[in-house]
DNA sequence: TCAGATTGTTCGCAATTGCAAGCAGAGCTG
DNA sequence: CAGCTCTGCTTGCAATTGCGAACAATCTGA
C-alpha cells in the first residue's frame, strides 16, 4: 500500500514546525504527543486523529481551524481569523509596539495582489518552499 | 462497563437523527459509515475520528463544525484573542509576512522591561529580504 | 400463521492509532 | 579521542477504530 497521502498536513505542520524554530521533540513535548509519533505524522506515514491534531495545534499556537483545514476535516469557514483584532486586544506587548505590528501587518496587506476579490480558499504559503534538509 | 463516557457527540448525532426521521441503517448508508459503528457512536462506546464525523456530518446536512464542538474537539469560537495564533492562521497575507510579523512580536515580548533592548529584528538565517513575493 | 422487511444491537477481526524504547548521526566541550 | 546532548528515525506492541456478518424484536401484509 502506498502511503501516498496527501500528507499535505504533515507537510504543513512540519513548515510551521521549523518556521517556528521548534525541534520536533520539542512541540512533541509542549503538544503532549510522542516524538515518534509527530516523526511519522509529519513524514505522511500516520494520519493522526482530531484529537492529536487539537494538541498539536495548541503546541504550536496555532488554530485547530487551521489545521483542520489543513487536513483536509474542514472546509473553509472563517477566512479572516481577524489577526489585527487579536492584536489590538494584545495586553502583552505594548501599545506602541501594538501600533508597530498593526502598520507592518497593514502595509502587507497592501502589498498583496489584492486584487483577489473572493476569499481565497487554499490558504497555505509558498508553493514552493522546498525542504532542503541539511544532513 | 464504565463507559459512561461523555458521549454528549452520540447523543446529540442519535436526537438529531431522530429529529429528521431517519433511521440508524438510513444515516448509516448516506453517510458512508457502517451501521454497526454508527449505533456504537451513539451510544457512546465508541469515538468516532474526525474523519468520521465529517461523513456523518455531511450525511445529517449539518456543519462539521457544529459535530467538533458537539465533540469537543473545537471551540465554539475563537478562544482567545491570541495574537501569535491569529498571525499564524491569517491567509490573507503571505507566510513569509507572517513569519516577519511573528519574528517582530516575538521580539517584542522579549524586550520586556525596555530595559535590555536587543533589537535583533533580523538577524535571521533565512534569506528573506527582497522577498519581492511573485504572485 | 408464516414469510419478509426494518428496527437497533452484539460479535469477532483486520487495520490503524499512538506510545515507549532504542538506534544512528551531527554538534559540541573538555 | 571520549563523553554528552541534541537532532530525527525505526521498531515492536497494546489499545482502538471501523467493518461485515450475524442476532433478537417489532411491524407489516397476504
Amino acid at each position: 500500500m502506498a502511503l501516498r497521502r496527501g500528507s499535505l498536513i504533515g507537510e504543513y505542520i512540519r513548515r510551521q514546525r521549523q518556521q517556528a524554530k521548534m525541534s520536533l521533540r520539542q512541540l512533541a513535548a509542549q503538544a503532549g504527543v510522542s516524538n515518534s509519533y509527530l516523526s511519522q505524522v509529519e513524514r505522511g506515514l500516520r494520519k493522526p486523529s482530531a484529537a492529536i491534531l487539537n494538541q498539536i495545534a495548541r503546541g504550536m499556537h496555532i488554530s485547530s481551524q487551521a489545521l483542520y483545514v489543513q487536513a483536509g476535516l474542514l472546509q473553509d469557514r472563517s477566512p479572516h481569523s481577524d489577526a489585527l483584532a487579536a492584536i489590538r486586544g494584545d495586553t502583552t506587548i505594548t501599545g506602541r509596539q501594538r501600533q508597530v505590528l498593526i502598520d507592518i501587518y497593514e502595509s502587507f496587506r497592501k502589498e498583496k495582489p489584492a486584487r483577489d476579490s473572493r476569499h481565497r480558499l487554499d490558504s497555505s504559503d509558498e508553493p514552493r518552499s522546498q525542504t532542503r534538509l541539511a544532513r
